[in-house]
RNA sequence: GGCGCGGUAGCUCAGUUGGUUAGAGCGCAGGAUUCAUAACCCUGAGGUCGGGAGUUCAAAUCUCCCUCGCGCCA
């Protein structure tokens, strides 16, 4: 088995959102309280991630909201790191993969794979919109589901019933882009043909080998892992494409690959790699020590990415040569929000950054509900109430009246001196012998990726405290003036203390304002770990703070969770608010020609007669003028509209409105609010010019 | 649809290679106590371990079928 040296990767975010607490909880969180206890205990690690910055989504969602892919980037980049900074996260570096050094190291490490003949090279035929000029992604194409006949289904799946499918099983495919009918294109790409590799990784996955030699230990993979991973390797692994036709990511280096990307497969993953350059530039490092020999390569990931990082990636590692494979891949599984997923799309989530700036000295709080609640075998759910209750309950009963109740009494009793021990009883012995266990169980349980457990641990031994005072009861010894009685105290009230100083060690990780909070509280600096389980971490008469400490952790009031939910619910409105109508059913050609729109001038207006929504127009349409009823009576007066040139549907078949006979129809534009507007032309385009 | 993982007390979850009365925390009920953030501490009630069938002296644990949730793939 190897050194513990760690490289520890945690999932690379895409940057098209902010990150919510589903993110933190089942990555971040989690492999920050791994670092850092990695790091309490010296063992060496590195703490790389960065954000994901390319694909299909980003260009998408850029040309509609009309700004450049690098504007989108940008901003969310600045929000997620910025977050993970004020949340305390502590990455070694925290980069992106639109930086350069990122470029040239993923197109690098393309060339050496390709050089070596890793890939191998596919023609096939994929939409193409000609209008935009570009391949369409699946999930850009959408038409009649072959099933059952939906016909807004998907290229990659329908969702009514559910089957999944490809672009060319829809009938009459259409571009979301431009609207048209895409067109197919011979189109050339890299592919990694995995069933190459199926036997050497089932050796390693499933004994943890690797030409023979004991890598890891399989038992420390998560179920999940392994048998995902198993699956789809006894199911026969296929070619996976490496490269991508788009324009936004690190271009393919190699020449005529005009218009291609290298897929999110390389290109993600080996942003660990970069960013791992990236920071050994400025520290004066060689980066390759972080990925070569017996260094442990661990990725901490969602679900969704298993064999992304188990199979895919660790393919390129090999076939690159001189790389270390994971020595494990921790995947979480999903969190879900009061009763349902989270939803960047129908905006059901709670979102790092506003939590921040809503409650900035909710920090620890927040991370210790989310540790507590860690989906690490199942899904799991955050309620509102629920945080209140594991803060109320657990953290500020349990470890924050602890340590209060140390506190104020050595204040009383010894004014802030920490009191020297006596002689020891038998139940001083086996409370020593409890706290001298609880480091190792802690370390144990992390280096298994139980950090939900190791965390409940660590407030055990505040637990212990609470016990040891109960059953001592020095409040009442302390009355008792003799010698005897009073040396009871004091060494009760030691054991006491140095229970509050270990808390500041195993608390560290987890918590670590907190941990700093009661260090303030005792007066005392950082501690080594080497200390933590023993009661001779505080000297005889050390000096505390002498000011009276304060509330280690609020309470959560019932307005707190009221609040919360509320804004929850509100945030979902707006959007259901803002919800455009999905398109309508295709027409022909044929059929929109059929329409005779054309300019027309509006020369008379009047209300009619018991109808409050009705205008009485007279329209100059170029070919005649004529009488057309409209709608509008309630969003513009007849003054207004007089003199409006608008555009007006000429064909509809006349029909008698409140007794008035309506020759066509003034058409208007509608938004969200139900507001209307004239659809008008531009100045010089009289009465009578055709719209088409 | 195929595959993977999960469905254990009201809630959140542990349960090692099948082995005595299935565990923990919260919540709930009762008790004790007052140093402390009305907190702590003790005791107790609560589960036919998703449903059914099977293997076995013995199944939450192994096999099969069904069902629900999530993920991956087609």
């Amino acid at each position: 088995m190897k050194d513990n040296r760690f490289t520890v990767t945690a999932a690379l975010p895409y940057a098209n959102g902010p990150l919510h607490l589903g993110h933190v909880a089942g990555v971040y969180l989690p492999a920050d309280i791994f670092v850092r206890f990695k790091r309490m205990i010296k063992e060496d690690v590195l703490f790389v991630c960065g954000s994901d910055e390319h694909g299909a989504a980003i260009t998408l969602r850029a040309k509609k909201e009309g700004i450049t892919p690098q504007e989108i980037v940008d901003k969310y980049h600045n929000i997620i790191k910025q977050a993970f900074s004020d949340f305390d996260i502590t990455f070694d570096i925290y980069s992106r993969t639109s930086n350069e050094i990122h470029h040239k190291t993923a197109q690098d490490y393309f060339t050496t794979l390709n050089d070596k003949k890793s890939f191998i090279q596919k023609t096939t035929e994929q939409y193409y919109d000609a209008e935009f000029n570009q391949f369409l992604a699946d999930r850009y194409i959408t038409g009649q589901c072959p099933n059952c006949a939906n016909e807004n289904a998907y290229g990659d799946q329908c969702e009514k019933c559910g089957s999944a499918l490809s672009p060319t099983d829809l009938i009459n495919p259409i571009s979301t882009l431009s609207g048209n009918t895409p067109v197919l294109k011979e189109t050339t790409h890299w592919f990694l043909p995995m069933e190459k590799h199926e036997d050497w990784l089932r050796e390693w996955i499933k004994e943890g080998k690797l030409d023979g030699v004991q890598q890891h230990d399989p038992k420390l993979w998560r179920n999940q892992v392994n048998g995902q991973c198993m699956s789809w390797i006894d199911g026969g692994l296929h070619p996976r494409a490496m490269t991508r036709d788009l324009d936004w990511g690190v271009k393919v280096p190699v020449e005529g690959a005009d218009g291609k990307v290298l897929y999110v497969w390389l290109d993600a993953p080996i942003g660990y790699i970069s960013m791992t350059k990236e920071w050994a530039q400025q520290q004066n490092k060689n980066w390759e020590d972080y990925w070569t020999g017996d260094r442990k390569l661990v990725h901490f990931i969602g679900k969704d990415n298993i064999v992304f990082h188990a199979i895919i990636f660790p393919i390129l590692l090999k076939e690159h040569g001189g790389l270390v494979l994971p020595d494990n891949v921790p995947a979480y599984e999903f969190l879900n929000l009061e009763g349902n997923k989270f939803s960047t799309s129908k905006n059901w989530a709670v979102w790092l950054h506003e939590f921040i700036a809503d409650h900035p000295t909710k920090i620890d709080e927040l991370k210790y509900v989310l540790t507590a609640i860690a989906p690490e075998s199942k899904d799991a759910e955050f309620t509102w109430k629920e945080f209140q209750d594991r803060i109320n309950n657990e953290l500020a009963d349990i470890v924050g009246n602890f340590v209060n109740r140390a506190v104020i009494l050595t204040h009383k009793y010894y004014d802030a001196n920490v009191p020297a021990k006596g002689k020891l009883t038998e139940l001083d012995e086996d409370v020593l012998k409890q706290l001298a266990d609880f480091p190792q169980r802690i370390a144990d349980l992390i280096s298994k990726y139980k950090i939900r457990e190791a965390q409940a641990e660590a407030i055990n031994v505040a637990r212990l405290g609470n016990k040891y005072l109960a059953e001592t009861e020095p409040w009442k010894i302390s009355k008792d003036q003799s010698e005897e009685a009073q040396d009871r105290v004091r060494t009760i009230m030691n054991f006491a203390l140095q229970i509050t100083a270990n808390l500041t060690l195993v608390l560290a990780p987890f918590l670590p304002k907190k941990a700093q909070l009661i260090r303030d509280f005792l007066n005392i600096e950082e501690l080594d770990w080497s200390l933590a389980g023993t009661a001779t971490i505080l000297e005889d008469n050390h000096k505390i703070n002498p000011e009276k400490p304060s509330i280690l952790i609020e309470k959560i009031e019932d307005e707190f969770v009221t609040k919360e939910v509320e804004k929850l619910k509100a945030s979902v409105k707006e959007i259901v608010e803002v919800k455009t109508d999905p398109q309508k059913e295709l027409v022909s050609f044929d059929d929109f020609t059929k329409m005779d729109i054309r300019v027309g001038e509006i020369l008379t207006a009047e209300k009619v007669k018991k109808a409050d929504k009705l205008l009485k127009l007279t329209v100059d349409t170029g070919l005649d003028k004529r009488t057309i009823v409209s709608g509008i009576a309630e969003h513009f007066t007849p003054e207004e509209v007089i003199g409006k040139r608008v555009s007006v549907l000429l064909n509809l078949a006349p029909r008698k409105i409140r007794g008035v006979e309506s020759q066509g129809m003034i058409l208007m534009a509608e938004n969200t609010e139900g507001k209307l507007s004239f659809v008008e032309p531009a100045e010089g385009f009289n009465a009578g010019s055709e719209i088409r």
